[in-house]
RNA sequence: GGCCCCAUCGUCUAGAGGCCUAGGACGCCGCCCUCUCAAGGCGGAGACAGGGAUUCGAAUUCCCUUGGGGCUACCA
């Protein structure tokens, strides 16, 4: 492939950047930056009733927040300017209206046939249809076909007509033969003669629609790929006419897989995290993210799985997709994340953890009421960075690390170590044990459990399991010694004299019941 | 409904006629390690949707069936 590869992503900003939008741009990023290409935004926001501005803004976002840098885009401008869909309508009528004066468009005159009016009953909740595959169940099932005349209307005729009514515009679609399309992923796809309409370029009135923007805009910038989501596919014959009206060469189509929600569904805003800013949230780092999409309905063979966005770039191109939707499997990009995590320094970590923190305390569960320092965020870093799959949850599973008052202890974790009324009793032993250690570090912790259960004869368990359910309230922790080392001695008799009131009055409750 | 696309373990996929008693990864299960949980190590269950055809030989080619998805507009 030649390095003049110029290749588009275009939503429309009807909303957040969502996972299949960013999957079909991560795809054109990929693309482009392998055949050293240029990668170009467009926003196409020429439905006004559905678009706003600030989703533009929102888009960007969740493309810097990838890593997915653009070429020329309404941000930053380039040699096709504008960017900006909405500010070509003129461009767009002029070539509706070379069309309509070379006898390859007509004036229509009919009622329009809209969402609204042509399915009897069945309500068709408009989609966010863009460039990329949104969700939205879609039930529209249109009994009628194109049951218009105009396309016969003398010159007088119409102009009788244009007194009362303002025409659209519709391509004159050659009848006759079938409609191929040659796609980079599916092969040849056929669509025979009579499933493409006369469609409509230009309302009544006079705004343009997609079909014809999309074309106009792709040549326009000289697009040499269009790589968008298979559900524009039944799309390409009819862009592939305006090309072949205006004697364009039109570019090279790739439709990518669908992706399914875990109901086989094309994902949807109903599913649950679809959005990419919630992942953000959520804690996950871009190169994982980046990593699980790509491998959505694309491999580099072999067995390779854990990718660097380097070698993603070195390794992708179009014959390796995939031809069947993939779901969306939120487990695999759990262990993706953590894959991430786990490879990077903990300094990483404590710096993205630090973030959240800062960001807002309120957004975590755990809530965060602890002084932040710094090494401090560090040293529970290290403990977690093994067990955490996302950065939030540093913050749930270590929610005692972070927590200054009392810890509410978790009835299960209590059930299981703390029942036997000789609970009470280790926990007193340890906390005299511990009360007077010094220094207080990981190893003397250790040393001095296992020695006072060595004395009593019994298992260093007997006091490490009371002792989590002290300090952390759970029965799952990091290494004990450690957590205890890092809250320091005070936190640590504190939470144990605490467990032992809770159980004194649990048992105290249980007896007055009796 | 019509048209189009697709079809390998639960999931993501490798596989482009003999290398396949189908490989990897996630998830799941078991064992080891062990203060719990992770991490790590070892092991296990788990798929070519069905039927024809072509071929000496088919997961791989063709056809049908079934299933899933997408599209259907004076939305994008």
């Amino acid at each position: 492939m030649s390095g003049d590869v110029r290749v588009r992503f275009a939503p429309s900003p009807t909303g957040h950047l969502h996972v299949g939008g960013a999957r079909t741009a991560l795809f054109n990023w990929l693309f482009a930056r392998h055949h050293r290409g240029l990668f170009i935004l467009r926003v196409e926001d020429t439905d006004a009733a559905r678009n706003r501005p600030e989703y533009a803004q929102a888009i960007y976002d969740g493309l810097r927040w990838l890593g997915l840098d653009w070429d020329e885009g309404p941000d930053k401008g380039g040699p096709y300017e504008p960017y900006l869909q909405s500010r070509r309508a003129e461009r767009h009528l002029q070539v509706a209206r070379e069309l309509l004066q070379r006898g390859l468009a007509y004036e229509c005159f009919c009622q329009p046939r809209t969402a609204d009016n042509v399915a009897d009953g069945s309500s068709l909740a408009s989609d966010d249809g863009d460039e990329e595959n949104v969700g939205g169940a879609n039930s529209f099932a249109p009994k009628t076909t194109l049951a218009c005349t105009c396309a016969k209307l003398s010159a007088e005729e119409r102009d009788a007509k244009r007194e009362e009514i303002s025409p659209a515009l519709r391509l004159r679609v050659p009848k006759g033969a079938d409609f191929v399309v040659e796609d980079l992923v599916r092969g040849t796809v056929t669509f025979p003669n009579d499933m493409v309409e006369d469609f409509v370029l230009v309302t009544g009135d006079g705004r343009t629609l997609y079909n014809l923007a999309a074309a106009v805009d792709d040549h326009d910038m000289a697009i040499t790929h269009v790589i968008r989501g298979e559900e524009h596919l039944a799309n390409t014959p009819k862009q592939q006419l305006i090309y072949e009206a205006m004697g364009w060469k039109a570019p090279r189509f790739a439709h990518i897989p669908i992706i399914l929600n875990a109901q086989r569904r094309k994902l949807s805003k109903r599913d649950g995290a679809t959005s990419l800013v919630e992942y953000q949230a959520m804690g996950y780092v871009p190169d994982a993210v980046v990593n699980f999409l790509a491998l959505l309905g694309w491999s580099p063979g072999g067995n390779r799985e854990l990718l660097s966005r380097k070698e993603l770039v070195e390794l992708f191109d179009l014959d390796r997709v995939v031809k069947h939707p993939a779901i969306f499997d939120t487990a695999k990009l759990g262990w993706l994340n953590k894959e991430y995590i786990k490879a990077a320094p903990v300094s990483d970590l404590a710096a993205r953890v630090t973030a959240f923190i800062d960001a807002d305390h309120r957004r975590t569960s755990a809530g965060a009421d602890w002084k932040i320092i710094p090494s401090y965020v560090e040293k529970v870093a290290a403990l977690l960075h093994d067990r955490v799959k996302t950065t939030t949850e540093v913050l749930e599973l270590g929610s005692y690390f972070f927590t200054r008052g009392p810890i509410a202890p978790d009835p299960e974790a209590v059930a299981k170590y703390c029942t036997e009324p000789v609970a009470i009793d280790r926990l007193r032993e340890v906390r005299e044990c511990l009360a007077r250690l010094e220094p207080f570090e990981t190893h003397d912790v250790e040393q001095a459990i296992r020695q006072l259960a060595a004395a009593k004869g019994i298992k260093p368990s007997e006091y490490i399991h009371p002792l989590r359910v002290a300090v952390t309230g759970k029965s799952v922790s990091p290494g004990i010694f450690e957590v205890c080392s890092i809250l320091g001695r005070d936190v640590v008799l504190q939470r144990i004299d605490a467990l032992v009131a809770f159980l004194r009055a649990a048992d105290a409750t249980a007896k007055a019941g009796r």
